[in-house]
DNA sequence: GAACACTGTTCCTATATACGAACAACAAGG
DNA sequence: CCTTGTTGTTCGTATATAGGAACAGTGTTC
């Protein structure tokens, strides 16, 4: 349990996370000096990582791309269980009877990280694929996701108090969240407005199972399509699926590896 | 381009892959054991991965398992560029008037790496999800890709000679494996009856720009549906997909770096 | 309840790895 | 053509890490 850092690892994951960031890939040397590390220290770990393809090396170009088997592993994460199929099964339900879709995701630190989506019978592009994450507070499944914090639990989450906005409609302070994290408490229903995409409305809920909010889901709108009558459906059809939902996870329970703060 | 092994690097791939491999988690003894390196060495590396959420640790069960950001770093190989969107419509759009699921790949050593799929108008529930891989020569685009290489250069990739068969249909031996590779080049499409998935015949073919051989794309069909008129019909149909397709990739050659292997 | 098997944890030094500097190979610019 | 900028590569030693052994919990067995 102990936090030593090892620096070797952690260069690792700098390394893999910082080429993932970037769309072109990453020179040698670019990699030295945007993680300070030296340019010999850097060549064996790339070499290794390119050997068992985590990385690519396009030698035209000088420059590391993300390698195949970063995929494999992280999709290892999510096909080892079957218990997000059967998830997604009851949302595409809803995203049937609905036409809109439905997102499913867990809390990652302050990050809410989106695992599925059901949108065959949308009639929009897609805005965003699974494997993102946003900040939790911008998003209805992540204030949903939230509102299992007391006020000073979410004050010592944000010390700063201020709140990155994506939109102009997106909360700004700690103290307005924790407004709205006490209305989701208590109606079991937490709303975003245009906060991470400005023109698109979500109705959300928490999952909770053995008194535990595992995971968040939302149903996003645009809104032209937004009536009231149609909110009242949405959360007839979310509230249901949310108990089919609870009930797939207390089945499988062990299946459940997706949020490790709350089961240690 | 030196092939130098770095120990540290190496082990925690292992580490990972191991992880990976499991369903119920894995003990630090565990890997201690299977990875032969010494628990005391194991503990910080552990650790590091765990506090930087490439893992999670269950303390009630003493089992490490895999945590949320391999899922999200493993995302990022696909969701940075949009190329594979693109090329998903194309395949929707056959699934769309057969009603057969249609699979893309690219080749990983000597695996076929699934990277998407279409199946939305299917009537058959998921057999596999992208970020596996199987043997080549055992799938219908694996053969496809495969037939890039003249013999010499399978029996170099073969060594052993023989091929570990999936099912009784599967090729049992590299000369077996040339001659389809031989007829795959004269007509341009690769078959697969039962090799894989015992009951699923696939007409493939293998997605080439500037005479190089970037990916594989299938067609996967229960059998008792398969007939010599609709194989005429899939063939039409893929070949078509697959111009589309090429054209695709040849405007955004830049975004495709599914395949290290050929474009050095 | 003592003995054992199993977890994970800590310590100290032998040893493998990291790093600065020097090198090579190539391109752009004057 | 030499300069100055890239790029990646190679060395030898200073230093951080690895690993044996001992320790500390927890559960099971007899």
């Amino acid at each position: 349990m102990g936090s030593s850092d090892h620096r070797t690892t952690a260069r690792i994951l700098d390394i893999l996370e910082t080429i993932a960031s970037v769309q072109d890939g990453v020179s040698l040397s670019d990699l030295s000096r945007s993680l300070a590390i030296p340019k010999s220290s850097l060549h064996p770990l790339l070499c290794t990582l390119a050997e068992r393809r985590y990385l690519h090396y396009l030698q035209r170009e000088e420059r590391y791309y993300l390698g195949e088997n970063v995929f494999v592993l992280g999709n290892k994460y999510v096909n080892n269980h079957d218990i997000l199929e059967q998830i997604k099964d009851v949302m595409q339900q809803v995203n049937q009877s609905t036409g809109e879709t439905l997102y499913f995701g867990v809390l990652s630190k302050r990050d809410v990280l989106y695992l599925a989506k059901a949108d065959l019978h949308s009639q929009f592009r897609v805005v965003s694929n699974p494997g993102n994450k946003l900040p939790a507070y911008s998003t209805g499944y992540g204030k949903a996701l939230l509102s299992q914090f007391m006020p000073d639990q979410i004050h010592s989450l944000y010390p700063e108090g201020d709140l990155k906005p994506l939109t102009p409609q997106t909360v700004r302070n700690v103290e307005q969240l924790n407004v709205q994290l006490e209305g989701i408490r208590a109606t079991g229903f937490a709303y975003e407005k245009g906060e991470s995409t400005t023109g698109i409305q979500c109705v959300a809920v928490a999952i909770k199972v053995e008194g535990q909010v595992l995971a968040g889901m939302s149903i996003a709108v645009p809104e032209f399509r937004y009536t009231k009558e149609r909110e009242e459906q949405f959360k007839t059809l979310l509230d249901d699926a949310r108990a089919q939902i609870q009930r797939i996870i207390a089945g499988n329970r062990s299946q459940w590896i997706y949020s490790g703060e709350y089961n240690r």
